[in-house]
DNA sequence: CTGTTTTGTTGATTAGCGTCAAAGAAAACC
DNA sequence: GGTTTTCTTTGACGCTAATCAACAAAACAG
């Protein structure tokens, strides 16, 4: 079915990279989308194919993810809803794209989105932004996987956590006490370069501290940030 | 000294984003900017300081570092001549801009420079080019920092220099096999996450075994390049 | 050339995290 | 409801890289 409306009704219309566009560019936009349906574990793009479609998410989470040839994987970015997709501009995506929960995407064939950015530089302005702070946050997470501790890892993950996962849609805005993690103990393990393990010990570790409670596998309830806090600084020093 | 002609004869000129705009357009972005020498060890810009200035690398090795309140630094990025440097669009820039060798740089205002590209999508397009590029690079580096030994990081840092270190006036376009890095023991270290006897150590080992050799601190000679990649790449497995 | 500072190397020891193995708990399935 | 499968926790142990410390070699200054 093609789109006829998609974009009127589209709930990341705001948010998303398209909220740069007036009605009769949306219009011209949303006829070249199609919305897909992603299941949990389903992998849009793999690692070095040709960079043959970009994707606004819509609703969900995934990951970006590389590996080494014996298999030690790291994940590499995460993405949620308004975020994008994919790689424009004819550089090979260096990186598997696969979600981690059920996800509704609008995708673009490259060519067709590369296209219409550079007749439209509002458009390529939003995304140079978004990649802007896309580069500001990967450098962030340069120093954690350099230089931190196990522990400073985990801690700092939580915070952000607690941080991104807020629903733009719930009036809330600072950062939430407790929240569903969209990742088991390998992914948080494969974000931060620890073994699961190391992950569950800490995590453990923080409950028993009562600095967490973890009410369930997926569930985590901060309960002292200050505690927590500390240690992502690192405040002992 | 306002800087009446520098741009026509500016040695990056065709390779720095400025290569995007004809000559008017460079007239006019020529004389917002100003050249700067700077001194091995200064620093342009401090980690968290507003991002008042963004320029244009015309000589010289750069680095992009962060750290903890501890003192653990990690180097975030390395800024070569013709690379762009500093976070246009407002945001604070989030880690230290340091010059590595002696350097000569080209500096906007952040407010003019952002005007400016906004009225100029063909410049906002080279620069949207070069940010998914430091993207892409960058989260090739989260892979080396989160999964692999030190000596698949120093493998892998000592090939990715033998690429980047070619000088692109000399008509060589391989990787070279002898060069000199801009980079002490202890910077090595912070760019791997690493410790600086860690470094010493592995690259011993690399002379040890006759895959490079290192005649002076800095040089490096890559004697066997296969066995090199191989470590890099784990080819063990 | 000589003393001083900076940078890099080497050795001994330790600690943190990874590895291997097994048991336990939750989810998924029939 | 019971079985299988998957995910997580826990324990024992080993190894890699960090730490601490001393020394060597350049670089630099006078």
């Amino acid at each position: 079915m093609p789109n006829m409306d998609n974009c009127s009704t589209c709930v990341v219309r705001n948010r998303a990279i398209c909220a740069a566009l007036d009605m009769d560019e949306i219009a011209l936009l949303g006829k070249m989308g199609r919305q897909h349906r992603m299941v949990a574990g389903q992998t849009l793009i793999w690692e070095g194919e040709d960079s043959l479609l970009v994707a606004n998410v819509i609703d969900g989470v995934l990951k970006l993810s590389t590996s080494l040839a014996d298999g030690r994987e790291q994940i590499v970015g995460v993405v949620y809803p308004a975020d994008f997709i994919g790689r424009p501009f004819g550089a090979r995506t260096q990186y598997n794209v696969t979600a981690l929960t059920d996800a509704h995407i609008c995708s673009f064939s490259s060519g067709d989105f590369d296209r219409f950015a550079r007749e439209h530089p509002q458009l390529e302005h939003k995304l140079l932004e978004r990649t802007l702070a896309e580069l500001d946050r990967t450098r962030r997470w340069l120093l954690l996987l350099g230089r931190m501790t196990a522990s400073e890892k985990i801690a700092n993950f939580l915070l952000d956590m607690s941080e991104r996962l807020v629903r733009p849609d719930c009036g809330q805005d600072g950062p939430m006490d407790a929240f569903d993690l969209p990742f088991g103990r390998q992914q948080i393990a494969d974000i931060l370069g620890l073994t699961i393990e190391t992950v569950s010990r800490r995590l453990n570790d923080f409950k028993a501290q009562g600095i967490i409670a973890v009410p369930s596998r997926r569930r985590i309830e901060i309960v002292d940030r200050a505690a927590l806090t500390e240690i992502a600084a690192n405040a002992s020093q």
